[in-house]
RNA sequence: GGCCCGUUCGUCUAGCUGGUCCAGGACGCUGCCCUCUCAAGGCAGAAAUCAGCGGUUCGAAUCCGCUACGGGCUACCA
């Protein structure tokens, strides 16, 4: 299908200023299932370059989430912020090249600046006043201690144009593009300047990203050439939509990837979610495991319109995964959560759950009654619907003398004995076996009645029958 | 305001080189079957005048243009 390229180099590169979200999760794992296909690798890069939002913390809470996704990168991350004398030196080429030049302006004067464009409609854009001082008075000026910025000199007529990946050919008028700053008066470069030396330097040959970067591809691309490097392919992302139709990314308080598995979802699942959103395989397949998406992934079948996430998906998507699991390896994801139940005793219970699990959550909610005696909180629920307590406690009492005469607690044994008992007591089944359910459960919706209570133990089971049958009594009384 | 990008069922989407699409699949929804509850599973169904308008063509969801709407960017943030 996809040959092999191992010149690929990819990265995921967040910066540390809060969770993996999931939109997040999926530039990362587009790059991971590109980088995956076609041999190459997979790289992370730490955009730390603003001290201002940088929030401690956040790096670990990020690789975290890649790794519970099972993505795994090949290097040791790149981090920016040690980096800050390489792109200084950089900067020192393109300012002596020309491609770029000392700014002195002022914040005040460049607020000052706008809002003279503002009143006047013009675009928002730096004036380049400082682009034509003289180098040695630049100079000077940077020797006598006056702080300043850099910034790239775009050129002023003429159009750059590339071809996206996704996007497809993109052209922007040169004269549209702003003289930006490459280079922070603190010393720190921003994302554009860091952005080409590292990606330079890491030798990354697609850049997969947010289509937010599509804006100032061109004046990436041009930075390139102002190194003279190659530039590297670029596949820009269309962003992914909460329900509300914001993006994910902005939403306040967008969601943490660590938070789908505390609320019990399988990270195989999660990843095959967010694959598809944005992008499909053309087929009708619709589950895939990981390495199936590195198979089949292709960029060039990625949507270029934002993708609402649809959660209800990612529910079904998690039923399925769970179904597919083998009992033994759902009885250790779910044991975590049941940390009250001997692993040994969980693995024989799994596969009355495995069918009906949507998440890992619902595990212990259905299994608890097999660890800890239910509490009848609705004894109402064990009467069925026009009889009356002293019937259903009596059906209890006649259950428990049935079912004690049994030699096998096999459900081929107990079942048609209760069937037998509801033909004996003219009841339909359905409302023995529910009156039954409620006594033995404490809820109305459980696994099914025969083999929980075969696996429940003899002695444990006639005793919550019994103990059923008094709560009725004392009510009816 | 300027610059870019986008627009197929409620949602994710198939559809890429025009006819086999009066538009296919999936989630969700509705009904039926199965059934000890709930699920799972099976079957059936409702659901998109392919944003609108013009053009090219024998023929357009598919190509071109315009408009509308949506979105992104427009910081010494990333």
């Amino acid at each position: 299908m996809a040959e092999i390229d191992a010149s690929v180099r990819v990265r995921y590169a967040p910066s540390p200023t809060g969770a993996l979200h999931l939109g997040g999760a999926r530039t990362a794992l587009f790059n991971y299932l590109f980088a995956r296909q076609k041999g190459g690798r997979f790289l992370l890069r730490i955009e730390d370059t603003d001290r201002s939002r940088f929030k401690p913390g956040s790096q670990a809470s990020i690789e975290e989430g890649l790794q519970w996704l099972r993505m795994t990168w090949d290097e040791q991350p790149v981090v920016q912020s040690e980096r800050k004398e390489t792109y200084q030196q950089a900067a020192a080429v393109l300012l002596e090249s020309g491609a770029a030049y000392r700014c002195f302006c002022t914040p005040a004067r460049l607020e000052q600046m706008r809002a003279e464009q503002r009143a006047r409609h013009e675009p928002e854009r730096y004036d380049r006043r400082c682009r034509s001082i003289p180098k040695h008075e630049s100079e000077a000026r940077a020797a006598a201690g006056e702080r300043f910025v850099v910034r790239q000199a775009m050129p002023i007529e003429g159009t750059t144009t590339f071809h996206d990946l996704v996007m497809g050919t993109v052209t922007f008028r040169n004269d549209t593009l702003d003289d930006h700053v490459l280079l922070k008066s603190d010393g720190f470069p921003t994302y554009h300047l860091a952005f080409a030396v590292d990606d330079h330097d890491m030798r990354i040959s697609h850049v997969i990203r947010g289509d937010g970067w599509l804006p100032s591809a061109p004046k990436h691309l041009l930075l390139f050439q102002a190194f003279n490097w190659l530039p590297p392919a670029f596949a820009h992302l269309p962003l992914v939509l909460g329900p509300d139709k914001k993006p994910l990314a902005k939403r306040h308080g967008a969601k943490d990837v660590l938070e789908y598995r505390e609320a019990g979802y399988l990270p195989e699942a999660v990843d095959n979610f967010i694959a598809f959103l944005g992008w499909s395989p053309g087929t009708e397949q619709d589950i895939f495991t990981l390495d199936e998406l590195i198979k089949a992934f292709d960029l060039s079948k990625i949507q270029a319109s934002p993708a609402i996430a649809n959660l209800e998906r990612l529910d079904w998507l998690n039923g399925q995964f769970i179904r597919r699991l083998n009992p033994e390896e759902l009885a250790s994801r779910l044991a975590p959560r049941m940390p009250e139940a001997a692993a040994e005793a969980l693995k024989p219970l799994v596969p009355l759950v495995q069918e009906r699990l949507r998440t890992l959550n619902e595990g212990p909610d259905m299994l608890r009654f097999f660890f800890e005696e239910p509490v009848l909180s609705k004894p109402e629920q064990l009467i069925p619907k026009g009889r009356d307590a002293a019937a259903a406690s009596s059906a209890l009492r006649m259950a428990v003398s049935t079912l004690s005469a049994l030699p096998d607690w096999t459900p081929e044994a107990i079942d048609p004995a209760l069937r037998g008992l509801a033909e004996k007591l003219g009841w339909p089944s359905r409302d023995l076996f529910m009156t039954l359910r409620v006594a033995i459960t404490g809820r109305t919706v459980t696994p099914p009645l025969i083999e929980s209570m075969s696996r429940l133990e003899k002695e444990r089971s006639l005793t919550r029958l019994e103990s059923a049958a008094s709560i009725l009594d004392s009510k009816a009384a």
